[in-house]
DNA sequence: TGATCTTTGCAATTGAGTTGCATTACAAAT
DNA sequence: ATTTGTAATGCAACTCAATTGCAAAGATCA
């Protein structure tokens, strides 16, 4: 039986590769990006937006991407790689925040200091974001 | 003349201090932690919640709080130091949110690397969130 | 085929964040 | 002290991301 890269990775991750969620598997895998739930509602005029919403929860429960909070307010959604399992601190890296254009991206390069917290604390997962200007809006 | 310690240190960010005022930064100044607008409309029934929403704004602006984007989703807000200007990477520090009471706190002593970003990519602040579970939530 | 479970679509709701405008409080000038 | 102008506050309404309930469609398996 013949499978696509991106339906094992569904699989994988234990998510039913549904067309649905395949096709938005492929725009995330293609842009390479970080996008919010409004940017896949651009993309995917004929699909409802709940659809879309709950994929991305989907997506996100089951391990195959993780979410940001930039100073947008707005949820953000990246790929995960392959064997990445969301947890802090080694598979937590920066992000980047334009203020200008709102474009958010991934330095997976740039990893996170192994913090030494206060007692009882216990880190499970992180998020890191690095505002200002990007390349394309910096004079 | 005689003036309050609140008085001054709203005095010295430009910002008229106006009863209102002076009582939201005493509450924060008597927390000490870190809180959201919802909080404030809890602990100041009587006031509207747009009068606190836009105390919030102008503390931000003139640099008397820092804001705080965790996993929850709502932008929560501490006081700054006396001489912090809430830019990366000096004045930038981490935070935690417990998953379990929702609730985030400020680690002003563990600050930020001074990450060497790609290209082009300027930096001004920083929103770093270690998310996991706090000493009362972890069994 | 029929029964069951999952996924998708539609409609509606929630709640944080925000804005416009009228009113009130404050401060400066006379 | 009164007037006058500016800033702060309160009220009402709105925007928009996020979320939920329920019904319809689709997939899976006996």
């Amino acid at each position: 039986m013949k499978m696509t890269i991106h339906e094992k990775r569904l699989q994988s991750r234990d998510i039913q590769p549904t067309a649905m969620r395949m096709r938005i598997l492929l725009f995330m895998a293609e842009t390479k990006s970080v996008i919010s739930l409004s940017d896949l509602e651009e993309k995917f005029t004929h699909a409802d937006r709940t659809t879309l919403y709950r994929t991305l929860k989907t997506f996100l429960e089951h391990g195959l991407v993780h979410q940001i909070n930039d100073a947008s307010g707005i949820t953000k959604y990246a790929l995960c790689s392959e064997n990445c399992t969301c947890s802090y601190p080694d598979d937590v890296h920066v992000h980047f925040y334009c203020l200008s254009c709102e474009q958010t991206f991934c330095f997976p390069h740039l990893g996170i200091p192994n913090y030494d917290l206060p007692e009882n604390f216990t880190p499970s997962n992180g998020n890191f974001v690095i505002t200002g200007s990007c390349p394309s809006c910096s004079s």
